[in-house]
DNA sequence: TAAGTGCAAC
């Protein structure tokens, strides 16, 4: 639809006079209009009445429909060559913004009847910019954003503290906005829960959870009561970090603070409670909450796959079913990755079909990478090589690299170097190709070529993502990047692990170092394996908490082959349980094996 | 007629 067009022609267009009482009645349907059956039986009324070039009936009619064929409809008619331009008003202008900024993909025509507003002198008022601000949000144009907000300048709502919270949201989701974000934050007069939800969710969004968790800290000194939203958002930064303590304290707080957990909120937790290590909990709250919805299933359901119980996840799924909700594309995507890291092949590729053909749900490039990782992890290689070159859609990185490891452990090398070449023709500035050649040029014993890797990352002038791994102790989060030595402690750490290093040997374990990708000698290369932010962090955690309690680290890429290995060793020595999250699974480490069974 | 939030393949 292109509303500019269709009103471009109706500027001369003569006024009709309309039948008052018929309006009246309309109006008093519209008012008491509750679902979109009912919407329908109007719209005929409208029709029969001859109110279709009533805006005022019109405007009433798309505000009463959050369904985007009636608001196409009404915005068609209303500004159709026919239709009164003298009745259109700032409340017109407002419904028909709201109405767009509400459907996603439909901003732009916010944005645009916006526009149209102001070209045609309706004055948009303080209500206008909440709606105007949320499009820009959601299509996420900083410039777009900044000269919006010139424009509530220029109008005089600076001041209103529910258009500042809407700037202070669309800023926070724009790129490179957090910053004035913040500026219009700091500058506001008064804030109430949504100024603090709107900044804490941005620095949520982008990644900047500690910032996010601080952000709340401040909040609650500032007297200001959290509500349902603000704790939500501040959930996911927890699961972001995969702060499991402060997660809990926010459960606890929530239940001192408030009467009803929303549905949403026990989802946050359910989310939080899986991706933090604790999947138990996250089943025993979906099991407590009355009124699951879809996210609430789907949420515990990944968690389960994520953690390597994915027979537990098919078990959830069927009683789904049993329960009547019908499942959508991301469900399936949690169901498909526990049949895959369950080794259920079969049963995998039956729920693929039933997608498409009982429940009319078309695959995802996401579908497609389950499937592949399946056949991968089962050991059927040339069948997943021969499903890609089979799929509809192209396949993406992330599917090649599953390929890829997957050749590699089970000896598929030519295949895994000549894809891999061809992937970083493709994507020639993403570290992790290069580290997935390395290893495959160490398996060949091309040790020339490997060391060639290097050189080229470094002519590319590429930037390798520093590994990190972060601790919860006593509320504190600490942070962990390889050979830190910023630690107040780090004496002890280091101490630590020399004795680690010792036990380990003494116990059998062989540093993989043909992980490293440094051309220097095998004893520093030893040495450079046991910098990793995972060894460190697991140090730490051996020195600071009772023996026999479970360590939790969560690590920011996927965990290396050598540490994998070392931590098998450290559960064993330590008698510890470790749980380690990294960039995609649950790793629970116990008496020398480890819950993946060593394909990750 | 006003704001803010939650599930996704490696």
């Amino acid at each position: 639809m292109n509303i500019a067009l269709k009103a471009k022609s109706r500027l001369q267009c003569k006024i009709p006079i309309h039948d008052r009482a018929a309006e009246q009645s309309c109006l008093a349907l519209l008012q008491s209009c509750n679902s979109l059956p009912k919407l329908a039986q109007i719209h005929s009324r409208i029709l029969k009445l001859g109110l279709l070039n009533n805006p005022l009936v019109l405007t009433k009619f798309t505000a009463t429909s959050s369904d985007l064929n009636a608001i196409d409809y009404a915005t068609s008619v209303i500004f159709s060559p026919e239709s009164d331009t003298l009745l259109y008003d700032t409340f017109l202008f407002n419904t028909i913004i709201r109405a767009y900024a509400q459907i996603n993909n439909l901003k732009t025509n916010s944005i645009e009847c916006y526009n149209l507003m102001l070209e045609y002198g309706v004055s948009p008022n303080k209500f206008t910019y909440p709606f105007v601000l949320k499009a820009c949000a959601g299509i996420g144009d900083l410039n777009l954003g900044k000269s919006v907000h010139g424009a509530v300048l220029k109008f005089q709502f600076g001041d209103d503290i529910h258009v500042q919270n809407t700037l202070v949201h669309m800023y926070g989701s724009c790129e490179g906005g957090i910053e004035l974000g913040r500026k219009v934050f700091d500058e506001m007069s008064e804030r109430d829960s949504v100024s603090w939800s709107a900044m804490i969710g941005g620095y949520a969004r982008l990644g900047l959870s500690t910032d996010a968790i601080d952000l709340f800290r401040q909040m609650q000194i500032s007297g200001v009561c959290p509500d349902e939203i603000t704790m939500v958002t501040v959930l996911s930064a927890c699961t972001d970090l995969g702060a499991l303590e402060v997660g809990k304290w926010v459960e606890s707080f929530i239940e001192k603070q408030m009467v009803n957990r929303s549905v949403g909120l026990c989802n946050a937790l359910i989310d939080m409670f899986a991706k933090c290590g604790d999947v138990d909990k996250a089943l025993k709250l979906f099991r407590s909450m009355n009124g699951r919805t879809i996210v609430s299933w789907t949420s515990v359901i990944a968690g389960l796959a994520m953690h390597g119980r994915g027979l537990e996840a098919v078990a959830l799924f069927e009683e789904m079913l049993e329960a009547g909700v019908p499942p959508d594309d991301v469900a399936f995507v949690g169901l498909l990755s526990a049949c895959s890291h369950c080794g259920l092949v079969d049963k995998g590729r039956e729920y693929f079909d039933s997608m498409k053909n009982d429940f009319g749900i078309i695959p995802k490039i996401e579908h497609y990478g389950c499937m592949v990782d399946m056949l991968c992890r089962s050991g059927r290689v040339k069948e997943a090589h021969e499903f890609i070159q089979k799929m509809p859609i192209e396949a993406n990185p992330i599917i090649w690299r599953t390929l890829i490891s997957a050749c590699c452990a089970r000896g598929e090398l030519k295949l895994a170097e000549s894809i891999t070449k061809r992937l970083i023709g493709n994507e020639p500035m993403h570290e992790s190709n290069y580290v997935l050649l390395s290893h495959i040029y160490a398996k060949l014993l091309r040790w020339e070529k490997k060391t060639k890797i290097r050189e080229v990352m470094d002519k590319r002038g590429m930037k390798k993502i520093p590994g990190s791994t972060l601790i919860e102790l006593d509320n504190e989060i600490y942070e962990f990047v390889c050979g830190d030595k910023s630690h107040h402690q780090s004496k002890e750490i280091y101490e630590m692990l020399d004795e680690m290093g010792r036990k380990m040997k003494k116990a059998g374990y062989v540093p993989t170092t043909s992980e490293v990708l440094l051309d220097i000698n095998e004893e520093d290369k030893e040495d450079a394996l046991n910098k990793h932010s995972e060894k460190l962090a697991i140090a730490f955690a051996l020195l600071k908490t009772p023996p026999g309690t479970p360590i939790r680290i969560v690590k920011n890429l996927r965990v290396c082959n050598d540490c994998h290995s070392a931590t098998k060793f450290i559960s064993k020595i330590y008698n510890r349980e470790i749980v380690v999250r990294d960039r995609h699974r649950f790793h629970h480490f116990k008496d020398g094996s480890c819950s993946c069974r060593d394909f990750w």
